[in-house]
DNA sequence: GGCAACTAGATTGTTAACAATCTTGGTTAC
DNA sequence: GTAACCAAGATTGTTAACAATCTAGTTGCC
């Protein structure tokens, strides 16, 4: 598989460890690896030009991560996740964002709110325009601002981990009948509050809208079994 | 540093990539590790009697974890927790524990509640009896126990991470003055609540109760400034 | 006496070869 | 025809040697 000696695209040199890390991650969450689908070494190896040890670090740290899977003299594998988990990680989002909505809320600054209520509208001409792809990534731009605004460091990485796990099936919840303009009501309330400084409501929002994705995914699965 | 060539204590073989992560892991918990201390690679492979390249990988996933910080070509040394940090990791476990103790008063069943109410008779015990150890140790616990009845794996895991991270500071909380009648009152309030099945009660008494600890954390740190 | 440059030792990063294990395809016996 | 077995290829795990980098101590110069 990719016997081509040439380089991939136009990156000659993935060479670091961190580089092979960002390349599979972001091939993951992208769905250009499937899951299940096997990482050989030495694909990647050749693939990203980078030397067998640097791929196998890679590895090690794709797997504590929780996105790949390794099974002694077996190799590895994108690790398939289920809905099960995908509830869970959500469940756990909706309350580590909470947090952090109610520390954004006690610390936001005038400027980050002007900034803030700029996503607010261009959730708005994205869901108008019906421009889904548009939508999810102002969504995550919504999730990221907020994020950076509480300036909690802690809660930040424990999301960036869970964000990467559960990548794969957001957009897949975007697609649901009616949900652009159902999340889009929520996130502008969820904007809203942050910037009133009241850190309880903000963390109920948060927390409510999140709960109201872990929904969307259940019934994308009753969807699922009804087919 | 560490000339011995004999093993530590009473292990002839940690040799395996596992092995080495928890012995060093249990060894910076236990603050056999010092803040800030360097680990060679060297003085890893002769204590542990692992290969140079099982230390590395271990180094390499003790420092996803957070617990190990490495700068290129200086080594790998114990990564030292400020008390902000301390703070931010007591608040991210407030809102996940919240979620286990949700999760555990809806699933929890009988045989689970009388071992949990088990526990809280040994907490009394130990208080009554003035017994730090014993009450450092089975307030772990109880916050196990609590996490294993809510069969949230993905919480689960969040919190065996942060817990790495945070227990140096723990016992350090549990000798101020008076701190353990406290801690036992709100560890007993807890477990009545996840028993009582009422999900939002637990969740608010589990938050409670830790963020009563992040109040005893920065109380420590008035303490020592007066110092 | 103090400061800068240099050298030797120590420590980490990288690569390559070797060993162990698993998978796959074919062959043979029943 | 099927099932068990065996061997070759492929894949991963491990080890050791080499290269690059940093640190500390020393020497020489100002």
């Amino acid at each position: 598989m990719a016997a081509s000696y040439e380089t991939a695209s136009d990156e000659p040199s993935t060479a670091t460890v961190d580089g092979v890390v960002t390349a599979v991650r972001d091939g993951i969450m992208q769905g250009r690896y499937a899951p299940g689908q096997r990482l050989p070494e030495a694909d990647l190896v050749s693939l990203y030009q980078a030397s067998r040890g640097a791929v196998r670090t890679a590895l090690a740290q794709l797997e504590s991560e929780g996105i790949v899977l390794r099974e002694r003299n077996r190799g590895a594998r994108v690790r398939p996740i289920s809905l099960d988990e995908a509830v869970e990680i959500t469940e756990a989002r909706a309350v580590v964002e909470g947090l952090c909505a109610a520390k954004a809320a006690q610390r936001i600054t005038t400027d980050e709110k002007k900034s803030l209520r700029t996503l607010s509208d261009e959730l708005r001409t994205a869901v108008d325009g019906g421009d889904v792809m548009a939508y999810t990534r102002v969504n995550q731009e919504v999730h990221r601002a907020i994020r950076d605004i509480s300036r909690h460091e802690t809660a930040g990485i424990m999301l960036d981990r869970l964000r990467t796990q559960s990548v794969r099936y957001h957009y897949t919840v975007a697609l649901l009948p009616g949900r652009p303009s159902v999340g889009m009501a929520e996130h502008i309330e969820v904007i809203e509050s942050v910037c009133s400084g009241d850190a309880d409501l903000a963390e109920r929002t948060m927390r409510a809208h999140l709960m109201s994705v872990v929904d969307a995914l259940q019934q994308l699965d009753a969807n699922l079994h009804q087919w």
